[in-house]
This record gives structure tokens, C-alpha cells and sequence, in this order.
DNA sequence: GATGAATGAGTTTTCATTCAT
DNA sequence: TATGAATGAAAACTCATTCAT
């Protein structure tokens, strides 16, 4: 998907003997991408310093360095770690799941429930998406091609849950080429938007119009056929 | 000398030498306006240098400050031609002028008609999009809101469309408030993930079937109802 | 006195023919004195702008190197005509006058009509004080010796103004060398420190405190041994 | 990642690595004062540019900002160094200390004491002077407040001792209010008119006669009811 | 292992002066 | 003659990264 190596756990020096505390690299890897991911919704990319994200990790700036390329790495981390989540979200093996055991019998069904993850999603860790789509997109085209390449592994997810789902039996009718093909892409149609739109918690009734607008035009597109 | 009289500027004295060429203020401020775009397209904003610019504008950068306060106006002249730009594209007015003529006889008419401008905008102009959603969006809060406020104010202006379309005699069932909430929100919905997914010229296959499932996600949505 | 010819009536550039204006070189100098004058007591010099002398000179900022060298050139103007203004407050041959008729009798009424000029000086025209002591002074130490060699000066005249009264025939008593030392310096004893005290008009409580306390000075030193 | 836990700057690991060298803070800040000083009494606080200081405490200009928020607030520091000093100087207790002693029985004793301590200052140390006067008198209103609200210190610091004096013992005859008047003002009286003279040793005689002149003033001033 | 100290390259911005018209 | 336009040198300041301890 993306061309970095998503984790690349890279033990940042030759240790000799038994090591004191085996995964503290890692451990300290992921505290400092937990770190930088707060800082960089906070203020974004370039305005975040490093001397922030390692007082915000809890460690000195110079110690950052031994387990972290740079800031740079750092955005890799993040961008890596919140992919990661998204995909968890998704879960597009769980939807492969949910359509074997007949618990999402219809298309309609298959949307609404991709729509209601993604709208939650949006609720509860907009910073995530603020980075996907916003931050790191502003930063490098490399970084853009990343996401664009998470994005397409989303789709390729998606697709093959839903060519599971007609191997299952959809009827040709059900498998409609072109709502396959809107479901597939309804995250990177829908997240970016949001990210947009991201303000404090006071325009609820503004982002709820979006949402519901969505809704429907996800409802609009798939249940159309199936409802009429 | 004594002590200060006033402020007493002399009597202005009759124009004489090097005429203040007129408007030249305003072309700088324009080529400004477009050098910087250039850049910040390439570069994204924090990275740009006041440098960069004047140089692109083939000015010294000490030129550059004679027409603009700083970096932050020239992000904020560039959103603001690019906001201009974008509803020009849109030409909401337009719109109403083709229902009235009735070139524009349905619903799903008036949305291929506006899919078909975002598209072609995309096309022709990807770095306003760049700038418009993920540059900007990336540097304050406070641009977040006003590129917020633009889309806000597009929304308003398509809504304007359809009430006149409306009123020019669509019927009850022609005008379904959910279709008509997704035409509102068309740009911003599109427009984000189409920025988002702009890269070179290499991906148009990919982009086309963005486009495609967008526009399908449209027509299926509103046609939906019509075609049945 | 000072190392630079005080006003070095300069015509900037040789003309031909008949000059449209004879005087027009010194007029435009004075006035740009006079504008550079209140920017600096204003700003201060470095914080002052070339432009805004031009502006409130209201001539273009061009012109203005048309008839001065450049910035450092108003300051050796500026100071000089202050220079100037001080001599004539203080008027040395004035005081020789009335020595010579008469109107001042004792070294004691020498000493308070100086102090009189002085603070009214002061009063009426505060700027001065603040170019010719705090401002000028700090800028460089060749305009620092500048000042010194005016004072040097204003101590010279004043020394002959005495000489002056003793030949006139102050008895021996009354011509006491410490007196006279006092009276002599009496200009660069007080001025400076009344030029820190300038405030707005706020603290005229405070000011006319140190007023009195430097008249008492003076009162005291001279007085004593005439009035006793 | 998940959303942002409010601030949980991790537990205080104990301390390890290099230890944060105390008092290195406050040294590096007394050694960028002293070099500020330095550079500030030379070029004067405009000219003077941050490097140069930075450059003469023998840092990188990276290191001076670690330590002092800037150039303005270095100029902060100097003055209140040199406030400091001049009145470590002045010693007003000390002043107190030797009335109540009899060590200085009489009101011109505090006067010659004082004058004393003044020229020897700025025989000692004539940075201090150009500085406290002169110079940051030139920056700012609100610096020249704070001089002024020094001498009015230092006025005040005179006035406790002679107070001191007067409930010693002084005669009513002594203690005379213009007298006192005098004394207390001495500093702010002669203080900046000596920063004015203040050349390189080249006029030690001008200087001197200008000390001499001062003493003279004061000793007539005070003496001259006690000896006549 | 851990850390804070050090730093210079790079950024934005100002402004005295020159010059074409 | 008069002028505003142009400009580059210089300044203050930031910060990712290195390194001695």
C-alpha cells in the first residue's frame, strides 16, 4: 500500500548483553507516538516543536532522539498508528463476518453499517481524523501518497468484503456494480469532508446536517433500489 | 522648531515627478497573489518562504512587503481568490438562470450539472482544491472556519438554486428534501477527497473512478427516485 | 567648538542658469530640520523613519536626498539648529548687555536669570532637552562630543559674560572663583538631568520639585554669601 | 492516541542522565548581562545587535535565547544591574550607619560623603552612567519611567538617612530643608550630566573641572551657612 | 541509558538609499 | 525637479538536531 514500511521496528543500537528491559524501545516508541499525535492535532505539523511532543511523552528531548529518527519519523508513526486505528474501525474483516453469518443480509445494510462506523469514528477521535486528511496531507506529496494509499487498501478491503458477500449469494440484482462501487469509496468520500468540518463542540447542528446529508446520500444511492 | 505644531503636512504641494502609477498597487498585489498560490501549491504554506514568493513574482522580497503585510496575507489573498474562483466555477447564478430557462428541467439535472463543474475543476485547477482544503485547512483554526464559512456560503447559494427551481414548478415529488440536502452539500462533500487524492497526472485511472463513484453516488441518489 | 561646521550650507548639486528659486535649497533643509525635529523627539532616532520625516516634511522621500545626505545628515542638522536655539535662549551677549547697564548688579542675579532661561526653557520646549542630552547623545560618540563642545561652548560664553561683569566692577568679594565655576556650568549641570525627568504633563508635582531643589542649589551656593 | 487525555505529563521519572547543572541559568544570565553591558556601553543598545552580545559572552546566538527572552529584556537586566550598583554605591544605610556613629556629624559631611561616592563612581565605573542615562533613556518611554523611578529611589534612600540625622541631633539650624532639599536630589542632579561628559580618559581635565564645579556647588550650597 | 545544553542554518521583516521616469 | 518604486543588507528570533556528561 503505502511505500515506507508501516512499523519498522528498528532497535535503534546494538545492545550487547541481556538487555535491561526488553521492549522498552518499542514501549517507548509507541508512548512518543501517542505523544506526537496529541501535539500535532493540537497544533499541527510544522507549528509542533520537539521539545514539546518529548516534555508531552515525558521524556527528555535528547532521549527522544534514541528512539526516533526525527520529527519526521514521528508524523510516519502517527500517520502509521492512525491508519492502524482506522482499518481497527472499519474492520472490514468483522463486515466479512457479519455478511457470512447473515447478519447484514443487504447491501443497504453493508453501507449503513460502514456509514454508522465512520460517523462515529468522526465523534470520538476527530484528531485522528484531522491528521489523515488535513495535517499530514499538507505536509509532503510522499506523505499525500501514503494516504491516498490507505485510502485504496480501505476500497481493496471493502471490495473484497463485499465480493464475499456476493459469493455468499447477493442476488445480480443486489450486486449492483455501481453501489459496489460507492460503497468502496465511501470513506475517502466521506472523511475527508469531515475532517473539514472539524470544529469544537459547538456546531453540532451544523456536522449533524452533514451527517445526515451523507446519510442520505448513502440511503439515497443504495437503498433506493432496494426500498422502492 | 519649537515645539510640535500639529500635524500641518504643508499645503499638499501640485503633483510633480515620477507619477504614482495608478494601480499598480493592485497588479502587484495581484501577481502576488498568484506567485504565492504557485507556491504554497508546490510547497504547502509552512514550508513556502516569503522568498520563494518575491522570487517567483520576480521581485525582491523587500518589493514584496511594499504590497502585502507579510506571509499571512498572501495565504489569506490566495483563499480569497481561490474562494472567488471556486463560486465562479459553481456560477450558482448561472444555475438558476438555466432552471428558469428550463435548460435545467429536473433535479437530477441541476446535480449532474454541478458534479460536472466540480469535476472539471478538479481538472483544470487542482491546486485551488490543494489550497482550498488541505493547505489552508491545515495552518489556523480561524482559516479552518472561514474555508468552512465558503462552503457554508455555497451551500447557501445552491440552496437558493433549488428553492427557484422549486418555485419554477417542480413537482412535490421531483422536490424531496433529501435530494435537495444532498445538492447543497455537494462541494463539500467532493471537493476534500478530490483534493486529497490529487496527484501528478499519473493517477488518472484512479481519479476517474473517484469521479465515476461520485457521480454514481449522485445519480443513484437522485435519479434513484426519477428513473424508477 | 564642535568637530562639524554647524550648517554647512551645501548646494547639493551645481546648477545651470538662472536658479528658479535661489533660496529654495535652504528652505527645503530647514524644513526637513524641522520635520526630522519632531519625528526624533518623537521616536527617538533610530526608531525614526526616513519616510516619516518626508511625510511630514511633505515632500516625497526622494526629494528629501535631493537637499540632505541622508538620515545622519538630520540628526547633524537637527542638533545644530537645537544647538542654536539654546545659545539664543540663553543669549550670553544679552547678559553681557545687562551687566553693562546695570540691570544685573550681583553674581546672584546672574545666576538665577540663567536658571530662569533655563527652566523655561524647559517648559516651553522640552523636545530640545530630550535631542540635545538623552536622544543625540546615545547614538554615537562623535555627536556625544558634539554636545559636550556645545556645553563647552555655552561654559565659554558664560565665563565671558562674567570677565565681563568683573572688569564692570564686581568687588573682589563678589568675585568668587567658585561661584563663577558654578554659574559657568550651571547649563550642563542642570539640563541633562531635567531632560530625563520629561515626562508628559503628568508630573509637574515632581518636576517642579526638582525645579526648586536645583534653584536652591543655585540659590544657596550663590546666594549665601550676598545675602548672609 | 484515542482522545486527547487532558494533560498527564507522565510520572517524574527520577531524574537520570546528564544532570540539569544548577545555577547554570542564573550564570549564563549574569554573564549575557555583562556582556550586554559591554556591548550596550560601546555601540549604544540600537546598534548593538544580538550576535555581538552572544559573540562576547562566548556563545552561539542559538544559546543567548535559551537564557534571556531577548534583546529588549537583556537591556531589562543591565539596567537593574546598574540600578543595583549605583545604589550598592550610594549606600544609603551606610550613610545611616556612619550618621548614627558621628562619623558624619554635620549635614555638608553627608554631602561630601555623597559626592564623593558619585565622582568615584564615575571615575570607576562610566558604563554604568552612560547606560542608566544616556542610553536606555534614548529606548523607551517606559524605561526612562523606570530611571526616573530610580533616582526617585535613591531621593528617597537620601531622605530616610537624613532623617536619621535630623532625629541624631542636628541643630534645627542644620537641618535646613532646602539643604536637604539639595542633598537628596545630588544624584539625579549630577549623575547625567557627568554621562554627558563621559569621553575616553583623554578629558580628565575637563572632567575634572566639571567634579570640581559639582563639589564646588554642593559645598557652597551647604557650607556656606556653617562657615560663614 | 538519559538528558539538557548548545548551536547554526534558516525564516520573516524593516528600512536607508538609489534610480528610472 | 520631484518622486515613488525597488531593493538588499542586516536584524531578531526559532528550532531540529547533536553531543558531552
Amino acid at each position: 500500500m503505502s511505500r515506507r514500511e508501516p512499523v519498522k521496528t528498528r532497535t535503534p543500537r546494538p545492545r550487547r548483553g541481556r538487555p535491561r528491559s526488553a521492549g522498552l524501545a518499542e514501549r517507548r516508541r509507541a508512548e512518543l507516538t501517542a505523544a506526537a499525535f496529541d501535539v500535532f492535532v493540537d497544533q499541527g505539523y510544522e507549528r509542533a516543536s520537539v521539545s514539546d511532543i518529548a516534555r508531552r511523552a515525558g521524556i527528555g528531548q535528547g532521549t527522544l532522539y534514541r528512539y526516533v529518527d526525527g520529527k519526521r519519523e514521528l508524523l510516519d508513526l502517527v500517520v502509521d498508528k492512525c491508519a492502524e486505528e482506522l482499518i481497527a474501525v472499519i474492520a472490514p474483516d468483522e463486515l466479512v463476518g457479519l455478511i457470512r453469518t447473515g447478519d447484514l443480509a443487504l447491501p443497504y445494510q453493508v453501507s449503513e453499517r460502514l456509514g454508522e462506523r465512520l460517523f462515529r469514528l468522526a465523534d470520538e477521535n476527530p484528531g485522528l481524523l484531522k491528521i489523515l486528511t488535513v495535517q499530514a496531507g499538507a505536509v509532503d506529496e510522499e506523505l499525500r501518497y501514503r494516504i491516498q494509499g490507505l485510502f485504496h487498501t480501505l476500497d481493496a478491503m471493502v471490495s473484497k468484503a463485499l465480493d464475499a458477500a456476493a459469493y455468499q449469494g447477493w442476488s445480480g440484482d443486489d450486486d449492483d456494480p455501481a453501489a459496489r462501487l460507492v460503497v468502496r469509496l465511501l470513506p475517502s468520500l466521506v472523511l475527508p469532508g469531515m475532517a473539514l468540518s472539524l470544529r469544537g463542540d459547538t456546531d453540532l447542528k451544523r456536522r449533524e446536517s452533514y451527517v445526515l446529508a451523507t446519510g442520505q446520500l448513502l440511503r439515497g444511492g443504495i437503498l433506493a433500489r432496494e426500498l422502492q
